[in-house]
DNA sequence: GTCCGTAGTGTCAGTCACCGACATTAACAC
DNA sequence: GTGTTAATGTCGGTGACTGACACTACGGAC
C-alpha cells in the first residue's frame, strides 16, 4: 500500500530511535524496526541504505543550511571572512534543532559505528565546503583548508555549547575563533 | 598449528591488500583473503574485528609515532607550540611511508566503506592528541581546539604532498601553517 | 623424555545485514 | 472501468561476523 510512501519513511524513522534508545544500537535488528513500524524488513532498505542511516537525516538538513548560507555571501567575500559569515547565518538553525540534535548525539557517542558514521559525514561535509569556496574563486588548497579548520572551530564551539547547557551557541563560536585567532597568529 | 601466530597475521595483511588492489574491495570476500593466507576464515576475524581493519596497520604505528613526539616536546611548551613540534617530529617518519601510504589511500579513496573508517581513525587521532595536550596541562577546550586544528593542517599538508611527487612533505607543511596564520590571525 | 599449560587454529552451526527478482496492491488519471 | 505508476510484500540467497568446542604445536617444569 504506498500510502504515500513518506509516511512509512517517518514511521521508520521514528521506530529506529526509539528502539535505538531502549535497547541500544547493537542489540536492535532491522527487522524489529520494520516491524515496529508497521513494514517488511525489505522496505527498510528501500528507504535507508543501511542500518544507521535512519539516523542522520538531520545531517541532510545541515548540508542544505551550509549551501544556503555560503550562497548567501557575496563573490567577493574571501573565504575565510565568507565561511565565517556563513557560520553565524547557520547558528540559529543548529540552536532551534539542540533538543533533537543533543537525543541523537548521545547514541552517536556510545556506539562506535554510530561515530564512524558520524565521522565521515562531517568529512563530506568539508569536503562540499571546500567545492562551494572553489566555486566562489577560491584556491583549491586555500579551499580545503580554510573548510577544514572553520568547519573545525564550529564543530569544538558545538561540543563546549553542549557542554554548557542555556547559554546561546553563538557565544562558543566567537569565542573558538577568538581563541584560534589569538593561537594560530602567533 | 600456532606458528608464532604473527605470520598468519602478516599473510593476512598481504593477502588482502592484494586482493583488494586487484578486484576491488567490495568484490572480495573474507573467505578468499582467507584461503590465500592458507587460514580460516574464522582465524581472519580472531586478528582483525572486521573486513577493514586489516588495512589500518599503518594507522596503529602513527599513533604510536604521535604519542612519542608529543612526549619528547618539554611540558613548559605551550599546547599550541608544541603540537607544532611534534609534527615537525613525525614529518621524516610519515615521508618515509609514503610509498605505502598512497598506494594504501588509492584503495581507500574509491570505497566509500574504507573512508568512512579513514575519517572515524583521524577522529580518534584529534581526540587522542586532546587527552595528550590536557595531561601535559592544557584546558580542555584549547586542547580540543588546537588537536582539531593542527592536525587538519598536518592532513591538509599530506593531501597537497600527494599530489605534487617529489616535493619534500615539510616544506608543505610550513607552507599551510604559514597560510592559516595568515587567515585566522586576521 | 614426559607432562602440562598456553596460544593459535580448525570446524560447525548460527544470526543478521543487505540485495535481486518478481508478484501485488493502492491510488490516481482518463 | 481500465491502465499506469509508485510503494510495498514475498522469497531466496549471499556474505560478514560470532560463539562453542575440539585440536595441535610449542615452551617450560620436573
Amino acid at each position: 500500500m504506498p500510502r504515500s510512501g513518506k509516511e512509512a519513511r517517518a514511521r521508520l524513522e521514528q521506530a529506529a530511535l526509539e528502539l535505538y534508545l531502549e535497547h541500544g544500537f547493537d542489540a536492535v535488528t532491522t527487522a524489529e524496526i520494520a516491524a515496529r513500524a508497521g513494514v517488511t524488513e525489505r522496505t527498510y532498505f528501500r528507504h535507508f541504505p543501511d542500518k544507521r542511516e535512519v539516523l542522520f537525516e538531520g545531517e541532510r538538513r545541515l548540508t542544505g543550511w551550509v549551501t544556503e548560507a555560503l550562497a548567501a555571501v557575496p563573490d567577493e567575500v574571501a573565504p575565510w571572512p565568507a565561511m565565517r559569515r556563513a557560520i553565524d547565518l547557520i547558528v540559529p538553525s543548529l540552536e532551534e534543532s539542540g533538543r533533537a540534535g543533543n537525543r541523537l548525539a548521545a547514541i552517536v557517542a556510545t556506539t562506535p559505528a554510530l561515530r564512524e558514521r558520524a565521522a565521515a559525514k562531517e568529512a563530506n561535509l568539508v569536503a562540499l565546503v571546500a567545492g562551494l569556496l572553489v566555486e566562489r574563486g577560491a584556491p583549491a588548497d586555500e579551499a580545503d583548508l580554510v573548510a577544514l579548520t572553520e568547519w573545525g572551530v564550529l564543530a569544538h564551539a558545538i561540543r563546549t555549547w553542549r557542554a554548557a547547557p542555556g547559554t546561546p551557541l553563538q557565544r562558543h563560536v566567537d569565542r573558538a575563533f577568538a581563541l584560534l585567532g589569538g593561537l594560530a597568529g602567533a
